[in-house]
DNA sequence: AACGGAACGCTAGCGCTGCTAGGATTGCTG
DNA sequence: CAGCAATCCTAGCAGCGCTAGCGTTCCGTT
């Protein structure tokens, strides 16, 4: 009876400890070290253990993202409500994301560049997710004018993915960077 | 005498042979199915050849980037010279460049998305890249107002490519893109 | 014209990857 | 206590990028 229970709950601590190990390995290496090997080395089991928790190393990685989604979330929502003026916090709100990106680029990569068996813009996207969107939207409402909400949402976003895309692979030279997000920022609030 | 001569001729026509390959190959089936055996046996020579001409895949890649810098100039030039008007032309070339990533995915990728080891932000950019973003800079100069012309078109660069990246990694639904795309070249045209 | 040497392209193989089949061990159940 | 079921490991597969080392072929020189 117990025994089932404890085993249930030891099976669900190597999962977060999978989880755990992969978001690390990547935060401190790169997702290109984060090996199925090393994994496994990781959280002392041998590797077909993985397996029998995920279907592969991309479901890690979805699991990673989905993490971070939560993360991102927060941190939208946190600048959101701490900023002066509904004006001020689309930049607030802004500054948040790129922080996190480049906080974080391993995860932020999971989330928005690598992984793609996730659900995105289907019913069943992760309920983080959609935070996340939902925070920025309501960030974005007051400067939207006559545009469609979602979609004035989805191209500033956009916005804020290409810069801390381009930048984070070399494309655009770090300095200049604040000036740029001013100028997104700027254009988003007219 | 000119039995060396015809062999440099043959060497340059097999790196040839080699870029192209791996161009058409990412283009039919993606840079995952774009392996050096492959590549190998496409060309007809066995795998270490293909060192004797780039240091490893990722020059191939690089190779392949540079000559999609070239059609992706070409597309913005020939949309910025055949658009009505200035505001017209932003328009029109926020277009052609949304229509190439579209069209060439995989070389979009090894351009902007993938192959590290070219040179971005410094002295020595590829002289079509520098040309793209020349062009790309001229079209947005009757828009820029008051900031910085290089700024203002990397900040306008970063949303296109935003728009492309999220979009065909299925971040964005399909339906609204021309709505998105609309959306950006409108504030940036204000 | 014959030879020495360099350039060239091949076969074979290294260490790594994600992933899986099969068996041994463990522990619960009747 | 016997039998069964779940669990986890060892071993291995096919493929990857890349390289060492050998055999051949062709060139320049005596």
């Amino acid at each position: 009876m117990s025994t089932q229970g404890r085993r249930e709950r030891e099976r669900a601590e190597r999962e977060r400890d999978i989880v755990t190990a992969a978001r690390d390995l990547a935060l401190a290496e790169g997702w290109e070290a984060v090996t199925t090997r090393r994994l496994a080395a990781e959280i002392e089991y041998s590797q077909p253990v993985l397996y029998s928790h995920f279907k592969g190393k991309d479901a890690i990685m979805a699991a990673v993202a989905v993490e971070g989604f939560a993360e991102l979330a927060n941190a939208l929502a946190a600048a959101r409500a701490s900023a002066a003026s509904p004006r001020q916090a689309v930049a607030d709100v802004a500054a948040a994301y790129v922080a996190f990106a480049e906080q974080r680029p391993a995860i932020y990569d999971a989330m928005f560049t690598l992984a793609v068996d996730l659900p995105f813009a289907t019913q069943e996207v992760p309920p983080d997710l959609a935070r996340g969107f939902a925070e920025l939207a309501e960030t974005v409402r007051p400067v939207a004018g006559n545009d469609d909400l979602e979609t004035f949402t989805e191209t500033f976003w956009s916005g804020l993915h290409g810069l801390v895309t381009l930048m984070r692979s070399g494309r655009l030279r770090r300095p200049g960077h604040d000036h740029r997000l001013a100028v997104l920022v700027d254009r988003f609030s007219r």
